[in-house]
Order: structure tokens, then sequence, then C-alpha cells
DNA sequence: CTGAAAGCGCTTACAG
DNA sequence: CTGAAAGCGCTTACAG
């Protein structure tokens, strides 16, 4: 037994175990260690193997990640930079893209940008120092990092919302266009009339895909949007509260209000109730992303099913092309999820 | 210029710039450019500062962290790990200490471990060989890796939930116990009787307590919980809806329940509505965490209010405590936070 | 099949 | 005030 080994019986908190000691203990060099750890067991005879195996079972040895970083300028790391944790429909896709992640021995790195293009900036920076091996962006924002990380080889993949225009890389999310305008089929199908709108922000490719898809089916469809029907909120829901609080404060009443997001419907909801306005009765809500929490908290909230649980497989399929470098440079390659039209007792 | 440098004009995509690539430019060593990098500035002349920071201004460039880490045996990442992402409470947690610590220039790797010991301990082992500087473990359950854990050097702190019997290490939370029994007085008060509890798994210290703190301050004011009025549940909607429809389906039914979490209590509520049962007229619900959501979606909860906001602080002091190695050893030292009783039209 | 050696991007005593 | 050199924990051509 070696010294190192030797005192790592005696002490109660022990010093990490290196590649060193293994090889030491084992009788070999580090080479063979490392090719045990590697898998390149063709080059190792049976009996060294074994051995090499049982030493490094015994002692507990874990490579550290960071060497092998180094030498392969390759870390396991992937960041996820995130809007907003506590909105529970993020947080779902964080959550399906750490769980595909981790099977690959990838690990994930969380920011939040809170919709901050500093913040989001701040992170980029970050993340290429820590020399992530990739990057999926969850609700990206225009920025002067995100075009500076565009001439650069750190994989991006955006998530839900497309890249700001002049940007390329891989996009994971729904046809929001399409969508937004299923809500108005359903408005005009209902009879419903006259039609509103609470959008998220028109910097977002998703808020504004949802919106125009619906302002334009519902013109097609013989509505005009009333522009003092039109409101711009925030994706949180003392946004949505505040917003329908404006629009139902004239006399004149819109019959239904299109979200940009569940978020902003459940403030819309919220002053519904205050004001004594039945839902779907004297005014229809329908919401955007079918939070998980929908079931259990909102279970009338009418909204589109977003399939946040397969983003993850999807986003980790497009790192894993951009890894091979198989994906083109300067398109946006679009991977459409389907979604579905979630009616409940809110339309 | 160099002919890195001069390359790196022409290509779309540039390889990264490194320490050596800003000493040539800035003609002086590496070591001149890592002093002014770190900022041991008073050993570099005012004149060689501005010079090697306008190049590494120019050439934009952010020192590799692996270098350094690999150097100084110490990495600027942190682990959370987390047993369900998809809870608002465990979220805003997540989001409390994410921004506490990237105010110190620490990244945090986070992980799911959906409440399970093999995930956790897969988990550990994944931080240890990433040279984690420290764990943030919320709710921790008990592993033979956590056992292990606690003979190395990683410093760990335990949020919301204290280590296992037998770990040491400090706690960030609050006093669950204590937080229990006001509830029980709460319905003591009300005069509610019979009581009835749906908790939660009683292997995490923060569900025992809270449990325990009620049910005793019940018993001691005269009413003793009813063996078939106490549930066990795990914390989430399903289990509390499953758990209250037990409980709500005998001829005898509770009068007010105490619930482990919100999530409880929200499936608790759904099964009332369910029923025709008026909460709080026919049964009261008392829930626990007081999920940022609540205010928007269950305003209606009576709970206790865990101030999940200032988690993040009180857990980076802690983590900075055992770097220092000012921690002492075997002790759960306990840093409680104040809790509120937040009481709504549930009760 | 195995090992000695170079090198990944940094920091930091040491010498000048 | 500055630089040459060693070394952090690994991997991988190269030589044997």
């Amino acid at each position: 037994m070696s010294r190192r080994a030797a005192s790592r019986t005696l002490l109660a908190r022990t010093a990490r175990v290196r590649i060193d000691d293994v090889a030491r203990e084992a009788g070999v060099s580090i080479s063979t260690v490392s090719r045990v750890v590697n898998g390149v067991a063709n080059k190792v005879s049976e009996e060294t193997l074994e051995r090499v195996r049982a030493v490094i079972a015994d002692m507990d040895y874990r490579p550290a990640r960071i060497g092998r970083a180094l030498r392969t300028a390759q870390t396991q790391l992937v960041a996820l930079l995130i809007p907003d944790t506590t909105n529970t429909f993020y947080a779902a896709i964080a959550n399906s893209i750490e769980s595909s992640m981790s099977g690959t021995g990838h690990s994930m790195i969380l920011c939040n940008t809170g919709e901050d293009p500093a913040k989001q900036d701040h992170y980029l920076d970050e993340m290429e120092a820590h020399m992530v091996r990739g990057i999926a962006l969850l609700g990206a924002v225009d920025s002067p990092g995100l075009r500076k990380m565009a001439r650069r080889n750190i994989p991006i993949v955006f998530v839900n919302r497309k890249p700001p225009p002049g940007i390329y890389g891989p996009f994971v999310g729904i046809d929001n266009r399409k969508a937004g305008s299923e809500v108005a089929l359903h408005f005009l199908q209902r009879g419903f009339r006259p039609c509103a709108a609470i959008h998220g922000p028109l910097t977002s490719s998703a808020s504004r895909e949802r919106f125009e898809g619906y302002r334009d089916a519902l013109a097609e469809g013989g509505q005009r949007l009333d522009p003092q029907f039109v409101r711009g909120a925030e994706l949180n829901m003392q946004s949505g509260y505040d917003n329908a609080e404006t629009l139902l404060a004239g006399r004149k009443k819109p019959r239904a209000i299109f979200c940009g997001n569940d978020l902003i419907a459940y403030g819309a909801f919220r002053r519904c109730r205050e004001l004594g306005l039945g839902v779907p009765e004297d005014v229809a809500l329908f919401g955007f992303d079918d939070n998980p929490l929908n079931e259990w908290i909102a279970p009338w909230l009418s909204t589109v099913h977003v399939p946040y649980d397969s983003f993850g497989s999807t986003v980790m399929t497009e790192l894993q092309r951009l890894w091979e470098g198989k994906a083109p440079a300067r398109r946006v390659e679009q991977r459409l999820l389907p979604y579905q039209i979630q009616l409940r007792s809110s339309t």
C-alpha cells in the first residue's frame, strides 16, 4: 500500500484519488489506467484490465473531468439559459432537457436571464469561459453578446423562441403562427365578438407569431381586431392582470381574450372574477403553453398544449448534430413539434 | 499582428483566444498577462497594465476557467441538487440560490434527483468528477453515496431538509416543528374537530417535523389525532388528491386537514370540490411552503410562508464558511430563517 | 500490450 | 517589474 493510500485510510477527510494513485497501486503506468478508464480495452491485456479495474473500484477513483477536458478541449457541460425558472412551463422544459442530457453523460449549467439582454450576455460570456460544449437558449433575446457568440465555435440551439434576425441555428419549438390561428378559428366558430388579445413581447418570435397567426386568421374570418382590444404584456400574471384591467375597464368589453401565455391568462382570469364577470359566459379566455399545473390548478383553461416533455430529446439531437458538424451554417433549421389545442371550460 | 490573430480576422468562426495569444500580441510573457487578469496589478507597471488591458479588450480574451481550475484545484462551480424543478417552491429556491451565486462569480450545475437515492448518488458522483466547489443539497434523501461524500472534501449545505442521521453539515431552512405546531394552534383556536393530516414522507426531516409539531401541539390542546385521519403522501398534487379521497370517503369526515405542502393541499382542494364540500365551511385546508403561485392561483390557501427568496444568500454564506474552514466538523449547524403563518380563506 | 513524454490553459513560486 | 519554468489531472501519438 502506497503512502498516499495508507494515509487515506487514516484521515477522516481524504484527498482526491488521482490517476497516478491508481497507477501506483496497480503497478502500471498512468497510460494504462487511462486506457482502462476510457474503454480502449482491446489495447490492454485481460489480466491488466481486471487488476486495474479492481484497484479503481477499491480506491473509488473517479477521473477528474477537468483533466480530460483540458487535454481534449472538450467539456461535458451544456448551459441552459432560461428566462424565468419559476414559470412552470419553462421549468418543465428545463426538466426535460436535463433528463435527456444526463443520459449522455453531460451536466447542465443553469442560468437565469430574466429576459434581460445584459444578463444573457453576462452568462454567454461566462459559459464561454467555462468552455461549455453547447448552449440551449430558451427564450433568446437579441443582444450584442449573442451576435458575438454566433461568430464563435459554441453550438447554440434555440428553444421555444427563434433566434433574432441575422442569427442562425437550429430551432426547437412549435409552429406558433399556426397555433395562434387555430385559437382564432375557435373563437370564430363559437361566434365570440368582439375578440381581444393580450400578447407577449413582440420581440419574442413565439409571442409575435402566436399573435400574428391569431390576428390574421381572425381578419380572414371577417373580424378585424380593434386596436383598442390589443395589448402587449409581459409574460407573467401581474402583467396579465393589469392588461385585463385596462381591457375590461371601458363600457365596450371584449367577448373573448387571446392570452400570450397561461400566466397572462391566470392574471386575466383573476381580474374577471373580481369584476364579477363569468368565464366563459361573459368573457372567454384562451391561454398558451399548457403549463403543467393547469390540470390541477386551472382545469378550466383552454390553451395550446406545447409538448414540453419532448423538448429535451430534440434539443439533444440538435446539439449532437452541431457537434458532428452536420448542421447548416447559415439557416434556421426548424424542428417543429406537434402541439395540441386543449379545449376546456374557459371557452 | 501574429498569424493566429490574422487568421482570426479572416475566418468566420474563430478559435478560442488563449493567454499566449494575448501575451504575443502585447509583447509580454504569459505571466504578466495572468497578473493583469488576476488583478495582481501592483506587480505590473502602469504602462504594461494598460497595454495588456487594451489587447485583452481588443482580442476579447476570456480566460478559460478550466486552466485556472486545474492549476488552483478550485473550480467556480456549485451544484444544486433538487427533488423536482417543476415544484414552483423548489424552483423559487433554485432561483434565489442561482442569483446569489452568480454575484460571486460561481456558476450553478442543476441536477434533478426526483427524490430517488440512486439518482442522488449518481449526481453526487458526477459532481465530484466535475470537481464542484460545493453542493447545495435541496431535499436530501439518505443514500450510500451521501454517506461516502460526507467523508470527502466537498462542502455540502443542506437546504430545506436536514441531513439524514449521522451526517453533518450546515442546514438552511425554517423551524418546521414550530411551524407545524402553529397550524395546530390555529385549528384548535377555530374549534375544528376532528383534525386530520396528509403529511409528506417521514424520511424527510421537513415533512416529519412539520407533522410531529402539528400532532404534538394538537395533543397538548386536548385533541389526539385519530390514526385513521393520518395519511402519508408524496409531495405532489396527485398524491394529495388520492389521500384526500381516502380521507373523505368514510362517513366520519375530518373537519380540517393539515397538508404537508401546498401541492398536497391543491390536490385535496380539488377532491373537496368534486365531493361538493365547501372549503372552509365543510373542510378547512392548511398548506405549507407558500408556493409563489399561491397569490395568483390559490389565493384561498392558508399556508406557512417559507422565505424562499432569502435562502440563496444564506446558502452562499454557509458555503463561504465551509470554504474558509470555519464550520464545525461534526454538527448540524442550523440557520433557521423566519417563516410566516399566512391565513387566507381556506381556514 | 505497455510506458515515457508532450501538452491542453492556466498560476505561481523563484530568480533576476 | 518581468519572465522562464514547473505543474495541476488527464489523453494520446510514438516507440518499443
